[in-house]
DNA sequence: AAACCATGTTAGATTATATAACATACCGTT
DNA sequence: AACGGTATGTTATATAATCTAACATGGTTT
């Protein structure tokens, strides 16, 4: 199991898409990332772009949000969760940590590619929230 | 569960990610589009989306054409790969098949739960092509 | 009531993408 | 050598998608 945060991490998605994909309006993601529960990248020309990853936390968003929590609380909890995935369990990052520094576009390209190739039709293992794929 | 599972042929993408995915330019794309090796997605407005699907084929047309292959050929290729995808392999019934190719969410849970009541688990037989997913 | 929160809506600007036409380098044939 | 086809580059023009910013609004808190 290697590297699938490349993959997860990997700013894919216009907000077009994102929409469709969380059923939440322009307005809405918008609104989350001014309040910090996202940071999509960007492309050269200021449009947003979003992960996997930043649709999963969108996702939560909302569940917590039908749930009653505000923005304020959903930040906290986001901030647990940060800190839980923080502590590095053994030894699973090596590659990850070395991919996560120096590379150039053109090889983490290659490397996404790789990822993809054999990331084949294998369903994530039990994570912590529901998560696409 | 919450909902999106992330289907190899939803449209998602947009031409500027899949250049960038693929290292191809917009022209390349079209053009390979204008003479049928991908048949991407439109929004409304008509712009295209691309699935990864369609990423996988550029990436095969890509392969194919460094190997000196001309558009001719690769379509071909891709209407004889075609041809095979669609021969049951015997032991592969052909609702894991269709599974495979995706269809409807409403018909994926049915073969599903039909699935797990015969105790039936799916390999498909290891394959032609790799595939993103 | 006043203030705040989360979202809707509108306006105006800019980027990303679309189609179409013409240009060109590289082939293989005649 | 000239010719025609193939695959791609380039440019022009149009429009869709997205951006920011501002104001509006229905609920909640205070």
């Amino acid at each position: 199991m290697g590297g699938s945060q490349i993959r997860r991490n990997m700013p894919l998605f216009s907000i077009g898409i994102v929409m469709q994909l969380t059923d939440l309006t322009a307005r809405q993601i918008r609104y989350y990332e001014e309040h910090g529960l996202i940071s999509p990248a960007r492309t050269e020309g200021n449009k947003r772009l979003f992960s996997l990853n930043d649709i999963d936390k969108l996702l939560e968003v909302k569940d917590l949000i039908d749930q009653g929590v505000n923005l304020a609380g959903i930040k906290q909890i986001f901030n647990v969760k940060q800190q839980q995935d923080d502590v590095p369990t053994d030894e699973e990052n090596k590659e990850a940590e070395k991919v996560r520094k120096d590379l150039s576009d053109a090889e983490l390209r290659k490397l996404l590619r790789k990822e993809l190739l054999r990331a084949g039709r294998f369903n994530r293992g039990q994570g912590h929230p529901p998560r696409l794929q």
